[in-house]
DNA sequence: GCGGTGACGGTCG
DNA sequence: CCGACCGCCACCG
């Protein structure tokens, strides 16, 4: 798989690596996607994806280990699937990166 | 091309 | 722990 050429592309091909059960965080996304320190740009990204899209946008947090969609506005919803893989949130929304976040292998 | 904007990140009070 | 600021960068009007 030729890695996509577009940002937004390259995006969701880091995103959809993400496994099952852990999370990654913004910044980690956009490194992992050559993009640098372009960590808004993640987020950006992931708002504009389509409903029901097959890539895990609920697994990926700020570095401060919390859910940074508002609750309002999609948050429950990314905090239920998130439980519903095996990773404990907190009613705040808070993660433990120690516990859950992704290491990748070999790319930065 | 310019400037406003944001599902960020790090620092400081 | 929480809020305020500032620096970053690609998207969009």
């Amino acid at each position: 798989m030729r890695r996509p050429s577009t940002t937004y592309g390259r995006i969701a091909a880091v995103v959809r690596r993400v496994p099952r059960g852990s999370v990654a965080t913004y910044g980690q996304v956009a490194r992992l996607a050559g993009l640098g320190r372009a960590a808004r740009q993640v987020g950006y990204a992931l708002h504009a994806l389509p409903t029901g899209t097959s890539i895990p946008w609920h697994r990926i947090i700020n570095a401060g280990g919390r859910i940074s969609l508002p609750p309002d506005a999609g948050g429950i919803d990314q905090r239920l699937r998130l439980l519903a893989e095996g990773v404990t949130v907190t009613e705040s929304g808070r993660v433990s990166l120690e516990r859950y976040q992704w290491r990748p292998r070999g790319r930065a």
